[in-house]
DNA sequence: GTCCTAAGTAAGCGACACTCACTTCAAGTC
DNA sequence: GACTTGAAGTGAGTGTCGCTTACTTAGGAC
C-alpha cells in the first residue's frame, strides 16, 4: 500500500519544498523581507535545518522562489480584476489598480519582498519574466482603452505611468507616508483620476 | 603636548558617530540595506564591534540616523532644484520630480533604506516630521501652480498624485523593471507628462 | 591630585547561514 | 528477496553577527 499513512512522522519529508515555501511567505508577511532567517523556516516545517539547503542552495534562492509564486498570484489578481469590466472600459483599468494595491496591503511583506529582491538577483531571468507578464496585462488594458496596439510607444508611456503611480500609491500605503495628508485618500477616486487624466484625449 | 599628533591611534576617536554613519552609507549603497553589519562598520571607523553601541542603541537605530541624514538630503535637493524654475510653473513641478529621481538613482540603497524602513520603526516621529517637510516641498509648489491653498484638498490630492508618481518611477528605475518596457522612458517627458496631466485646468 | 563620566576595550552568549560526513529509505535491477 | 543507488534527511561544526557585561582609559571640573 504505497499510500502514506496519515500522521506517521516519516523520515522523508515528501512535501518539504512546498512547506518551506509557505513557511517563508508567513515570517516574511509577520516580520518582513529580512526578518525571516531559513532556520525558523526549517524548524516550522518540522526538519533540521541543514534540509532546506536540499532543496534551496541558498537563502536567496528560497526567497526568489517566494517571490515567484507571490508574482504569479499578482498577476492573476489583475486578470480577475480586469476581467470583470468591459474591455476597454476605464473601469478595468482602475480594477487593475485596485487589485495592485489590494495585493500590496493585504501581502506588504511579501509585496516589499517582491519589489526589494534586485540587490544580489540581478540574474533572475524568471522573475524578469514573470515581471513582464504583470505589466502585460495593464498595457492590454491601456491599449484597448486608447484603441491602439500594445507595441504603440504612446500606450507604453500611458501604461507606464499608470504603473508608476499605483506602485507609488501601494508603497507609500503599506509605508504609511499617507498619513502626511490632511485629508485621506480613498484608493477607488485616487484610481479613476490618474485613469481618467492619463488615458484622456 | 595635547595636540594630537597626526596619525597617533587615539583612544578616543573623538568623532566616531559621525564616521559611522558615513560608513554605514557606503555599506548600504555598496551592499544593499540589509547587506550592511554594525560590526562592519566599527571595523571601518577602526574601533572595536562594542563601541557602536556608545554611540546608537541597536542596529535598527544606527539605520535611522542614516536615514534621517538622508531625508534631509533630499529635502535640501528638491528645494534647489524647485527654486531654479518660476514659483507656480509646471518646470518647477517637474525639476523637484527629476530631483527625487536622481536622489534614488544616485544612492538606490540609502533610498531604498529610507523606504523601507517601517517594519519596526512606526514610531520614529523624527522620520515622520521629514517626511512631511519633503512632501511639503511638493505641496507648496503644486499649490502655487494651481492657484490655491495648501490645505485645499484637491491640491493635496493632486499633489499625492504627483508624489506616487515620481517615487513609483523611481523604485522601478532602481529595480531595472523598465526594461519591460520596449521603448525607453525619457526622465524629463515623464516628469512634463505627468504635471502637465494632473495639474491641468 | 582626585573624582566623575563619556567613550573606548575584550570576552562571551545565543542565533544565524552554510558545510560536511553520515544515515535513512524508496525505487529499481537482477 | 537481496543488492545497489541516490534523493532527502541528520547532527555536529565553522565563522559571523547583534548585543551585553565588566573592565579600562582619559579629559574636565573642582
Amino acid at each position: 500500500m504505497p499510500a502514506n499513512a496519515p500522521s506517521r512522522p516519516a523520515y522523508h519529508h515528501g512535501d518539504l519544498r512546498k512547506q518551506l515555501i509557505a513557511a517563508v511567505r508567513d515570517l516574511v508577511e509577520s516580520h518582513g523581507p529580512d526578518g525571516f532567517s531559513v532556520a525558523e523556516a526549517a524548524r516550522r516545517a518540522g526538519v533540521s535545518s541543514a534540509a532546506p539547503y536540499k532543496h534551496f542552495k541558498d537563502r536567496p534562492t528560497l526567497l526568489r522562489a517566494v517571490a515567484s509564486e507571490a508574482m504569479d498570484r499578482l498577476r492573476d489578481c489583475m486578470e480577475v480584476a480586469a476581467a470583470q469590466h468591459p474591455r476597454g472600459s476605464l473601469e478595468a483599468v482602475a480594477a487593475i489598480g485596485q487589485a495592485y494595491v489590494d495585493f500590496a496591503r493585504t501581502g506588504h511583506g511579501v509585496f516589499r519582498l517582491v519589489f526589494g529582491l534586485t540587490e544580489g538577483h540581478e540574474d533572475a531571468p524568471e522573475l524578469k519574466e514573470k515581471g513582464r507578464a504583470c505589466f502585460g496585462v495593464v498595457l492590454q488594458a491601456t491599449a484597448a482603452c486608447v484603441g491602439k496596439s500594445g507595441f504603440d510607444p504612446d500606450v507604453q508611456h500611458r501604461a507606464y505611468i499608470l504603473w508608476t503611480a499605483v506602485h507609488g500609491h501601494s508603497f507609500l500605503t503599506i509605508d504609511h507616508k499617507t498619513d502626511v495628508l490632511s485629508t485621506l485618500v480613498d484608493d477607488n477616486t485616487y484610481m479613476m483620476t490618474i485613469s481618467r487624466r492619463i488615458l484622456a484625449e
